[in-house]
DNA sequence: ATTAGGTATAAGGAGTGCTTATATGGTAAG
DNA sequence: CTTACCATATAAGCACTCCTTATACCTAAT
């Protein structure tokens, strides 16, 4: 096994230039350099590779033969390297995202737009998940960023808040004359509630602050969808304890309506976060960039 | 472009080993010199190519596929190197010989059987023409060596004389009685001749050798290969010039007799011969040798 | 807490690989 | 035939690369 790989480059440059002189010039080298180095590959093939003339010099038979070898292996360590070009400018690529259900419909879709149209050529990935089974697999590397509802508490994970969010409670047309006064949450959790599954960041988040006053939270309904929470909403059939951003359009249209509160329920975080230990890509890097920047593009959003 | 390729050599290992010490190990390197090398090589691609943990390393998504291309390349220049080693120890190989006609039939053979027998997977590629038509394309390179009539004369050309042959005339049945006695060159081309055309060496021989003396020789019939003078002599249309070694079977059968002649005809050589200014190839080497050494395998000729 | 095993960093020295200078050889033109 | 020019080969010296030793730092496991 010749040692030097480098000498195959001196070795291709002369066989395409024929001549040890012209090949030096290309290389920015000396003649005596390529000339010494040809000999030193020859010697350690034990294989005469060049035929020496008065004009320069060809390929044996053999040589012809390792040339043809060379050449595709340098080639393809040329592809390799235009490849890693691209990935640094972000014109291949993959981003391995793990998101929530619900932020990945509310919340991540206008990134993923933005994202797309300024690089196209990068694929995604996309993995659902809780927020816990999202820090999870960050671990093992199936995905490289993940977009999760906080608090997060993991000391090997850098986090980035993005966004707050609002929790609310909603109803529809029937429930209409009964919330024309605020009322405290002792009060509401007695009507019929529709809620996520308790798995859900989101859920916790909300039975936790009312476990804080005393307050059990016993939905008529655990649904697994942010959607159906509106739909059920919509439809009368209880109290849907929802996010105000992701709620809209049934809000604007006023197809649903809020519940006025005696004590406002805090904001909770949507953010995102990576291994500490790991290095992003250069694709992932501009797409936590463009997330915590905020920069979607509102004309497709 | 990464200017050592060396790196690569280093990486691939790395990645197979995921870790910097045992892939030193494997190198017979130390861990800071893979170390080392390894940020180079991500220096240089502006890229990160392995993500660095407590209990070794592993190829970032990137890594990963730079590392396809490597692998083959790398896996090319080693099956390269080992074709070299083929040719080397005559695994591999082919040989270009360049041939008379008449020598290619008579003289050749054996060696060329000798030869495969003894380096069955060297292929051979067989170019028939006149010695001066041999001579040409031998600098040309369509040819690694010729096998002619001598003599030659080119400063270029190492020569090698192989055999001596008799050239002699010969007669049929027909002409028995008439050849009872030894007779000159002067009643010899008084019968109808039978010969080879002007172009091939061995008639040019014969007419120089004649011309010597003062005589001309105008044959009936001028031929293109020798075993057609053997024909045209059996069914008794004149009397052949041959080369003796070629017509054994012929004179000791007794189908065609010698004329004896009053003085002899010089012995020709038949030689090997290949410019002096480019290597033999291995193959080609061991073929001279065989046949300068009169390596016959007798059983088979 | 300590140890073991991994990578990163720093500094020094050996060796390699380049350069300059020169030799050698062959071809073509004078 | 000689000379000039173009090619490769050889020789010697030096700069720089790259590897080594020494050390630091981190994590995980005992």
């Amino acid at each position: 096994m010749v040692s030097k790989l480098d000498l195959y480059r001196i070795f291709s440059q002369v066989a395409v230039s024929e001549s040890f002189s012209k090949a030096a010039k290309t290389l920015y080298l000396t003649q005596p350099a390529v000339s010494q180095s040809i000999m030193q590959l020859e010697e350690e093939l034990e294989m005469r590779l060049f035929n020496r003339t008065p004009k320069g010099v060809s390929l044996t038979r053999e040589g012809k033969l390792l040339y043809d070898y060379v050449h595709s292996a340098l080639n393809l360590i040329d592809s390799g390297e235009k490849k890693m070009q691209e990935f640094k400018t972000l014109r291949a690529g993959k981003i391995a995202i793990g998101v929530g259900d619900t932020i990945s419909r509310y919340f991540l879709l206008p990134y993923l737009e933005t994202f797309h149209n300024l690089y196209p050529d990068i694929k995604f990935k996309l993995v659902n998940g809780t927020t816990s089974e999202l820090c999870r697999i960050l671990k093992t590397g199936e995905i490289d960023v993940a977009l999760c509802n906080f608090p997060i508490d993991d000391p090997k994970l850098k986090l980035i808040v993005c966004d707050e969010v609002q929790d609310t409670f909603v109803y529809g047309e029937k429930y209409h004359k009964m919330f024309s006064q605020p009322v405290t949450f002792e009060e509401l959790v007695k009507w019929p509630l529709i809620c996520l599954e308790q798995s859900s960041n989101s859920r916790r988040f909300m039975d936790d602050f009312m476990a804080e006053r005393g307050i059990e939270m016993a939905p008529e309904f655990e649904l697994g969808s942010h959607e159906l929470l509106l739909d059920f909403a919509k439809i009368n059939l209880g109290i849907a304890c929802v996010t105000k951003e992701f709620s809209k359009n049934y809000l604007e249209s006023g197809v649903l309506q809020e519940v006025q509160l005696m004590e406002p329920i805090p904001k909770r975080a949507i953010g995102i976060c990576y291994l500490k230990s790991v290095p992003l890509s250069p694709a992932s890097t501009k797409f936590v960039e463009i997330v915590v920047n905020k920069k979607v593009d509102y004309f497709l959003s």
